[in-house]
DNA sequence: CCTCTGTTGCGAACAGCGTACCGCAATGGC
DNA sequence: GCCATTGCGGTACGCTGTTCGCAACAGAGG
């Protein structure tokens, strides 16, 4: 450690080495399926463009060569992740294969627990989304040839599903946080839902606390969806048009 | 402006000032407002600790006297805008009141543009979340008096909600991280529409493009919500318990 | 075989972030 | 009027995304 980074030095020609033997091009992909793999691995706070250059071996800076940002970057992953498992084959019967649109959705998303907080904000415009969306649209021009309609449909699914996969993966997500194991996290929340419903003042939350037979969330994600896809058979299925009548 | 910040110099006594006039505690609330209100107009890239002691005139550390993290400081920011407003009159019927419900947590989340994608990956557990959850639930004890059931009805709904609204704010999101104007935008998105539907590899989606007529968002929010009330009202209404049965 | 040129990798630097430490100033009690 | 206590906040550390500009290579032309 003689004086370390205090004096350049040019040092002599001989020993220095041909800095690194040059790595290939990273290539988009690559950069893609890496960075996906550390999310899926260690979660989105650890996704930086160090990381994944670190991972791949190659400077930082290159990266920007083949990706303009990081937020780019995250747009790529999400609609690589959307293509990820084919189109699922379509039988015809509507419901069955929205419900296979569905559960495919909600497979992606459990494979990949940041989708949820990054699909949040950002619209979904990518190659394989699209396909996924057409897809899904197809299904739902077999109930209606309305596109309007049908479009309005694959939206209430849609949201459905998103917003049940959410909230599956917000525990999971909290404690990725908060940096404790699952013992230390059930601990830290059991004693303040305790609190919560000592207080009284949420009287059916503890009766849903105390009571409640936990069903497990593959259950309770086709019992909601069985309710969307009846309403909309209800709203839409013998009718052309008249899905928008109101309450 | 001679020579800014070259020279430390150490000034002469009796030209340093008392510093600053010692500003008074902050407090919590005062944190938490000022966080929203710069969430809310500049988004939530703009939201660092340095701003809002900026904004309140204080020092950036004195903020972790009263809020342990950034994080933390997220989680009271959601809380607080879930109790800005008070919970809705309940009329005792059901329908009539979760759709109260989902009216009002739309408005939150429309409100507050940030709030979709940082609900996303978080669990609500704060007091005011849960007393209007504890609110939708007894909303739906008016329909089944199971309270697995009648969660499940709430778990559907709000899933609903929050996947419908998370979609209407993603593209007002996208264009505001961006920094474009919405002329811009729309000039930077058009372009792409347009080759995606020549690829002719969508053609749903294009003929959702080209053909559909759009209801606005409201109207489609309360389609969608129909249906899902429509379908709860099928799966639950007569039964009391017969919720489960599949597809 | 040499040189010249376009392409690509990437070290270093910059601004800004969340957060920890701890000196120092203001305040309350005597 | 003094001192002990309190708690604010300057400063610093390690990290982030991103840019700049040079070094190193590949391939073409002489």
């Amino acid at each position: 450690m003689t004086d370390p980074g205090k004096e350049p030095a040019p040092v002599l020609v001989w020993s220095k080495d041909r800095r690194t033997p040059r790595r290939q091009a990273p290539s988009v992909e690559q950069i893609v399926h890496t960075a996906i793999r550390i999310a899926d691995a260690e979660g989105l706070s650890a996704l930086s463009m160090r990381r994944v250059a670190a991972d791949l071996g190659s400077g930082t800076a290159s990266l920007y060569r083949y990706v303009a940002s990081r937020d780019d970057l995250l747009d790529l992953m999400i609609d690589t992740v959307q293509g990820e498992a084919g189109p699922p084959p379509l039988s015809g019967d509507w419901r069955a294969d929205l419900s296979e649109v569905a559960r495919h959705v909600r497979a992606t998303m459990l494979r990949h627990p940041w989708l949820g907080s990054e699909l949040a904000g950002r619209p979904a415009l990518g190659a394989n989304s699209l396909r996924r969306y057409d897809v899904a649209l197809t299904t739902a021009t077999a109930l209606t040839p309305d596109i309007t309609l049908a479009a309005n449909v694959v939206d209430t699914v849609l949201a459905y599903v998103f917003g049940t996969v959410a909230r599956e993966l917000a525990d999971e997500q909290a404690r990725r946080r908060s940096g404790l194991t699952e013992d230390q996290w059930r601990d830290s929340v059991a004693p303040y839902i305790r609190d919560v419903i000592a207080s009284g003042a949420y009287p059916q939350f503890a009766r849903l606390v105390l009571d409640a037979e936990d069903t497990g969330p593959d259950q309770r994600f086709d019992f909601g969806l069985a309710c969307v896809l009846d309403g909309v058979a209800a709203r839409v299925g013998g009718t052309g048009s008249a899905g928008l009548a109101h309450s």
